[in-house]
DNA sequence: GTGAAAGCGCTAACAC
DNA sequence: GTGTTAGCGCTTTCAC
């Protein structure tokens, strides 16, 4: 192992000076430089197999080419689909990406934030565990790195999401159009406006309609959580169909359907939101569950993109219904 | 937008040199330093809201603090837990990490091993798509950078990994002792050694107690290829149980056995390897798969940790097989 | 066209 | 215990 080259040596090597070899390396030699100079530059580096210390470069420069990306969950397929939408656009742009799984850990959250702060991200894309620390964003905007939110809004930052209100809204009124009255719904955590808007949209359109929710229950977008509201629902209220804000809750309202002895969709109807290509577990799951699409790896690439070039105020994807077996279809079954 | 504070604002603000400050920031703080010095740094901290610049720390100290991970799929919960478990034992030490997903491509993950090195990284866990390249692979070696070969060995490198070959041989045991007989396998790639490993162990065992391959079909540890060789099984040889090399490849085999009319566990036995928590799909999986489960968390730590910490040639950590419902049980049914 | 010199922000000897 | 000093490797005026 041999220690590598510097800048200095190269212009040694070249008999040049360091100047030269930075010029070189930069491109500026296009404009006024001897062409044999340049070459000679150019023979050094491959001989001494020179490649420049980024962190020099960095310190004297200026912008990292680094961004930031902070989701709640790797483990999760939609976050994962997200990252790679956003890491695709990025890297067209050259540049790096900084992914920090914060585990759903506000703690974690934070100690990436600072993280990413003392990298030197041109950019972060933040998707927060829940109500973001004001002190800290502030920071970043004090530093002129932008933030966008994604997948959730942030108060005061502009944000790529979903168009979740609308998507919810027609997701009720299919439901509805199926002749459901009973309508039970697991809601996603009130402090993340996934779940906030998801709701408003829904309850909107049962409003529209006079119906009311005959239960509501909230629950933090985990299997565990959309389990246990479903279990209380199905054992407290008469519900003739349980709507979750996610589509891990709706599987954990299945489940409870499956422990309660509810036969899905004859006896209940089950739909949930995100529509996750589950695939190949889905595959084993007989009906497929009614949901929304959300085009995840669309909405991490245009994050990426107004991030990077945009000015903009933020954007939003479209949504699509997916009318899946888990609800009754009068036009087949006669519900 | 306000200048970011530097160490020498913070310095004078506290009323100490930089040094001091360093020091504090550096924990070198408990040897020797008045607790109300200490105090007022960390005040001056808080106050100017500084946060180091990592690019000058880089600079001057001997590294980069920074590891690199390159994955062929970030989207597979199997590598994204891989990623956890080496991430958190990182983080624990103070290194930032590069998560590189290479989307099962070689080009990109050549791609990504360059950008490692220009980025100066201290280490790489590589667990790579296939053959790995081994001029790039010398070049990391050049620069004293060091390659763990994660979940997958490379030649020349050292490993961390899974004791595929016994437990895979412990699994063949099991199979056998069930009363199977007539034994199908679908390997994973000749080029993957978890592949060629879980293969070996499998057959020694058949071997030794005089069994041979009903049929034999090398996948890529895809669900689609999966499912493929398990038609062509099913379609031309008498195969009582097919055993794949991977999980993904094994709901393929049951999704084939599905088309074919073929009920697991009663006319036909499946099992897999890896056991990924398929929560919550699992949940409606039945019978549960018959599988061997692999720590995959914990062999992202121990990659991490002899990455960092170790001098050693390489880890195994151990399996255990599941005994779940997809092949038939003498105890219970009688077979 | 090219070189000399001045730091970017930080850490680690070495003083005291 | 804490301060002073000397760079880490590079880019960039500013001379010539």
């Amino acid at each position: 192992m041999k220690r590598r080259a510097t800048i200095r040596e190269v212009a040694a090597y070249a008999g040049v000076s360091p100047s030269t070899v930075s010029r070189v390396l930069n491109g500026h030699s296009e404009k006024h430089m001897r062409p044999q100079t340049k070459q000679r530059v150019l023979e050094a580096i491959e001989q001494l197999n020179y490649t420049p210390v980024k962190a020099a470069q960095t310190l004297r420069r200026v912008g990292t080419r680094t961004l930031g990306v902070v989701i709640p969950d790797i483990t999760n397929l939609y976050f994962a689909l997200l990252v790679r939408g956003i890491e695709s656009a990025a890297f067209e742009r050259g540049f790096t990406t900084l992914i920090c799984d914060s585990n759903h850990q506000k703690e974690r959250e934070g100690r990436y934030l600072d993280m990413l702060l003392s990298e030197d991200v041109e950019g972060v894309l933040l998707a927060p565990v829940s109500l973001p620390d004001e002190a800290r964003i502030l920071r970043f905007a004090e530093h002129g790195v932008r933030i966008v939110a994604t997948d959730r809004q942030i108060p005061g930052l502009p944000a790529v999401e979903v168009d979740n209100r609308r998507a919810s809204h027609e997701l009720a009124e299919y439901i509805l159009s199926l002749g459901y009255r009973q309508v039970a719904y697991v809601a996603g955590p009130e402090g993340v406006s996934t779940g906030r808007d998801r709701l408003a949209g829904f309850r909107e359109a049962l409003r529209s309609n006079g119906v009311g929710f005959a239960a509501l229950r909230y629950g933090d977008f985990t299997f565990d959580s959309g389990h246990r509201c479903a279990m209380d629902i199905l054992d407290e209220q008469a519900a003739e169909v349980i709507v979750a804000a996610n589509d891990m809750m709706a599987f954990g309202v299945l489940r409870a359907a499956e422990e309660r002895g509810r036969s899905v969709p004859r006896d209940l109807g089950v739909a949930g939101f995100d529509h996750v290509p589950h695939v190949p577990y889905a595959t084993f799951m007989h009906p497929e569950l009614t949901t929304v699409e959300v085009p995840i790896h669309q909405l991490g690439r245009a994050a990426a993109t107004l991030l990077l070039d945009g000015e903009g105020k933020g954007a939003q994807v479209k949504a699509t219904l997916i009318r899946g077996g888990t609800c009754r279809d009068l036009k087949r079954s006669g519900g």
